[in-house]
RNA sequence: GGCCCUUUGGAGAAGCGGUUAACUCAUCAGGUUUUCAUCCUGCCACGCGUGGGUUCGAAUCCCGCAAGGGUCACCA
């Protein structure tokens, strides 16, 4: 008598009564274009962000969004271990702030799914994947397995000991054969069991896949035969992924390539279950170096703060920036294009595969900075007014402060140099906007207020008191930044017998006091306590004749 | 260890049998500018992991080797 499967099938599920092909019904086939792509990100709710999953989620959206198809989230949480609650909302979050926003599916919140192939979470698809078994059982091509870790210890110690490759497969896999009589007494007797896929592969067959990033890749053929559904019911993620990208229509899988030695299973898996695989695209890692061991390793939470997009978040970078850093690392003509379209949206990029890098790029802080200048240099005034409000509001009270103090000031501030050909680049992120600017606040330029000031080391305390007290008398606020530089600025310098160019003093250090950036410097360390400032007329503009003249005074008395 | 993937400078990389081996960032050296930030110019691979081959000619094709990464769970 052969073994029957149908009955070791409804022995197991004897309370499923639907059937795969009631699912294809349930979840037909997308009406969209043939070239639309339907794309996922896949995440378990484990923890926040991860710069590597943004990356992953970038590309799986931008595919999508460029072929008019769908981008969609689901969340996999059939680990109930290793979850942390709450995180599927952070996931979700986080991905809206970079504008990664999901079509479809798990929409985070308690707000409820969107989309007709849902549910989206998993933990909800537990009866669809024991549909799915119980065909697979009916078709001979899975099995419930008894054994214990202790067995599979020892069946690992075996198998190093004689040195064949380790696992669960061919005449190892001792309970494929076990027989229906003998099933339904260890069920009976509450024996917990694990499903296993019955693989028909053989390690020495080779089997060749087209992956949209490496082009065609010979793999071995999968033998083993792998858990599908762990004891809790729940499948792991081998048959999670196909049963789910199946029945919502993924037809293009974007994953990490750690994924790749794992595809050969996926494909059997596809093929057992009569569902036609999706295109695949094994994306490279993001890397870093290790400071000790001087080797790449993956971008890691615990080591790395880059490995957080929190981090860039509370360090204040624009999310732009990071967008285009990450499309950098993408395509490698990205930067090209962008430097033709600095301001453009980036969906006016179109990515490609055939552009994609096959190994992982390593972390680039200093790029990422760069970048990240020119979007910040790039910004209308009110836009980085917006933003960086917005920042303040959540990261820098000092900021905060500074802002709510007098809002047009700062509005004047952030202007200074902005627009044009070739704006001004000084805030690599929204947390240097304060201490570059905080100056022009009176209060804090009170705080700061100290009679040891930085002024040119050549020039005494007279010189100095000299220079500023010809500046208050001639000093007009009317003038334009011409004017103001070659007739008030000069003319002090002049009078007081500083050269009218650095380039004069060079020729004759002897004849002069100084030059008249020195001049300049008085006046710029008078009204700002420091060396260094933005452009001096316009500082002098945006606080005033009044504030101004204060300040001054009170460095000379 | 087995298997798989990858390999052009400090970093991202272009290159598809004949180029002075693009471009961007970083570094360094100059220049412009009243400071800073810009901006401009220049230097930086006699070499494309390594050894062989094929060819008139190789970073580009073939073979071996090495190194780095990944993977071998009731984790994803």
């Amino acid at each position: 008598m052969p073994f029957n499967y149908e009955d070791l099938a409804e022995l197991i599920f004897p309370e499923v009564k639907e059937t795969v092909a009631d699912l294809e019904k349930r979840f037909p086939p997308r009406d969209l274009p043939n070239d639309a792509f339907v794309t996922r990100f896949a995440p378990s709710p484990t923890g926040f962000l991860h710069t590597g999953s943004l990356f992953t989620a970038l590309i799986a959206k931008t595919f999508a969004k460029q072929t008019n198809g769908v981008y969609f989230f689901r969340l996999e949480d059939t680990d109930q271990k290793r979850e942390v609650k709450g995180t599927g909302d952070k996931l979700c979050h986080e991905l809206a702030r970079f504008g990664v926003v999901q079509n479809e599916g798990y929409m985070g919140d308690s707000k409820s799914e969107v989309g007709l192939y849902g549910p989206y979470v998993q933990s909800k698809r537990a009866d669809i994947y024991k549909i799915c078994v119980k065909e697979l059982i009916k078709k001979g091509r899975a099995y419930p397995c008894f054994c214990t870790k202790e067995d599979l210890d020892e069946l690992r110690a075996v198998q190093e000991m004689s040195k064949v490759i380790p696992g669960y497969y061919g005449e190892y896999a001792k309970c494929r054969n076990l027989k229906l009589a003998e099933v339904k007494k260890l069920i009976k007797e509450g024996k917990p069991y694990i499903i296993r896929f019955k693989s028909n592969g053989d390690h020495n067959n080779f089997i060749k896949v087209h992956d949209m990033v490496r082009g065609e890749l010979t793999l071995s053929e999968n033998d083993q035969d792998v858990v599908i559904m762990k004891s809790d019911g729940l499948p792991t993620y081998h048959f999670a992924h196909v049963c789910d990208d199946h029945f919502m229509r993924t037809n293009l899988v974007t994953r990490g390539e750690e994924w790749l030695a794992s595809l050969p299973i996926h494909i059997e898996l596809f093929a057992a279950m009569g569902f036609e695989a999706p295109n695949y695209a094994h994306l490279p890692v993001i890397m870093v170096n290790d400071s000790e061991t001087h080797n790449k390793r993956k971008l890691s939470k615990r080591k790395d703060m880059e490995a957080s997009v929190s981090y860039f978040i509370e360090q204040g970078y624009p999310v732009m920036g990071l967008i285009k850093y990450l499309l950098t690392i993408a395509n490698s003509n990205f930067e090209e294009w962008l430097m033709a379209h600095p301001t453009d949206d980036v969906d006016n990029f179109k990515l490609s595969f055939s552009k994609m890098s096959l190994d992982g790029a390593l972390f680039d802080l200093p790029k990422l900075n760069d970048i990240s200048k020119n979007v910040i240099a790039y910004m209308t005034k009110e836009e980085l007014f917006d933003k960086s409000l917005e920042y303040a509001k959540e990261f820098s009270m000092e900021l905060l402060n500074f802002i709510n103090e007098d809002k047009e000031k700062y509005l004047k501030i952030l202007n200074i140099e902005r627009g044009g050909e070739k704006p001004r680049k000084d805030y690599v992120k929204y947390s240097d906007i304060y201490q570059k600017v905080s100056f022009f606040s009176n209060s804090i330029y009170e705080s700061r207020f100290t009679k040891d000031l930085p002024f040119p080391e050549n020039l005494t305390k007279d010189d100095v008191k000299a220079v500023l007290t010809r500046f208050l008398e001639k000093m007009d606020y009317k003038v334009d930044e011409q004017t103001w530089f070659n007739d008030i600025m000069k003319g002090i310098a002049k009078e007081l017998n500083y050269a009218l160019s650095p380039k004069d003093y060079k020729k004759e250090p002897q004849n002069y006091k100084g030059h008249i950036g020195d001049v300049a410097a008085c006046v710029r360390v008078a009204v700002c306590l420091s060396t260094n400032s933005p452009n001096l007329y316009q500082v002098l503009q945006i606080l005033g004749e009044k504030e101004v003249t204060r300040r001054v005074k009170k460095v000379i008395e």
